[in-house]
DNA sequence: GTCTTTATGTAACGACCACTACAGATTTAG
DNA sequence: CTAAATCTGTAGTGGTCGTTACATAAAGAC
């Protein structure tokens, strides 16, 4: 059982005050959004927005947390969902190219492109600490798929999954240049002929 | 002959403050570096800023101006100096890892980093703008090559031409991120691996 | 009803932003 | 020498930044 509130209810639905900051973020980034963009994109008074998600840079992080869970899971479903690490990546990057030009948000990634030039150095770190776990992560999944066999013995983990990270940061910022879905799909394409293809196991 | 000025002399030397302002726009980008940074970097006055280099926007555009003929120099270089599309962009690649890693200036690029998340549209198109012409020209040198049958007769120039500039934005990313030059050089070495090579001319 | 709790709107806080008015300093021109 | 020109340092301009104090409103507890 849900036990109400005590005092006067919130008078906004706070899940679409935290959607809404998150596209003032991922349009013009931390930075660049001021609170008071935030509180008239989200239509609410500044008290109340710090009464509900903290300063400015708590808001973000819960942005972050949201949207890493929804918007920036291709990744991780690509990854759970494909068997080899080559094919996950093919297939995140594919999604990529259509979800960084898909209307109904900004272009580009969030976590990508929302903290460059950051005047508080944690909120940079936020963003550069879950990239470079990322790559991390990939070049974990690539290592794996070398040591069974799945690419050739002589390829380097590290390297693949910089590249592959790479790609993928430079179609985000391709789409806030201007590029098209299939532009960016014709990337996705080209990088995955960098990737070798069969290894002792085929 | 060099006539002097008539009035007071400035009592610094213009190029070393232009140096001085690009490194500071270089590391923390436009937005990010107040006038306030700037004059402590450069070791001179607002009004002495102003007077020399007209508005914090002015003296942005100038201080890209010189980058471009000097860091960024390297990428008209490969093109100039090399005879293939292929051998122009992986020398720009190889070049750019060790360029946005050595010491002595902050890392990465400058065109691609300093206007990210900008709150003045203008100073946004200044540096979009350069990426998006090197994308053109990138593209209309590889169409070259395969037109006199360097490259194969299937291949997609614009689609070649945006995925190395993808590759060189992912690599100034990911020096900003931390990596290092041995990381950054086997990323140019894989992005090259998607590459054809010969055409019909072979 | 009153008390407590929480949210709200108004209206401000000090700090910093890009920028400049102004007076004094330092030069050449005559 | 004086006059004109240019630069320099001080000290500000109005505006916006992130944040909050305060009084009021709206709910449950009793």
């Amino acid at each position: 059982m849900v036990t109400r509130q005590r005092g006067r209810p919130r008078s906004f639905d706070r899940p679409t005050a935290l959607e809404q900051a998150t596209m003032a973020f991922w349009e013009h980034g931390y930075e660049t959004t001021s609170v008071s963009d935030l509180t008239r994109a989200m239509g609410i008074s500044a008290p109340s927005l710090y009464a509900a998600f903290g300063d400015k840079k708590t808001l973000f992080e819960e942005v972050v947390e949201t949207y890493v869970l929804s918007y920036g899971a291709y990744g991780g479903r690509a990854f759970a969902e494909e068997v080899t690490a080559r094919d996950a990546v093919g297939r995140m990057l594919g999604e990529a190219a259509h979800l960084f030009t898909e209307s109904g948000h900004p272009p580009g990634c969030l976590v990508i492109s929302a903290a460059v030039n950051c005047s508080t150095p944690e909120v940079e770190a936020i963003l550069r600490d879950r990239r470079n776990a990322n790559l991390a992560f990939f070049e974990d999944r690539i290592r794996r798929d070398v040591e069974a066999g799945e690419l050739p013995a002589g390829t380097d983990p590290r390297a693949l999954a910089r590249f592959s990270g790479a790609v993928l940061q430079g179609m985000s910022q391709q789409a806030r240049d201007g590029a098209t879905a299939e532009e960016l799909a014709a990337v996705a394409e080209a990088a995955m002929r960098a990737w070798p293809t069969g290894g002792a196991g085929e």
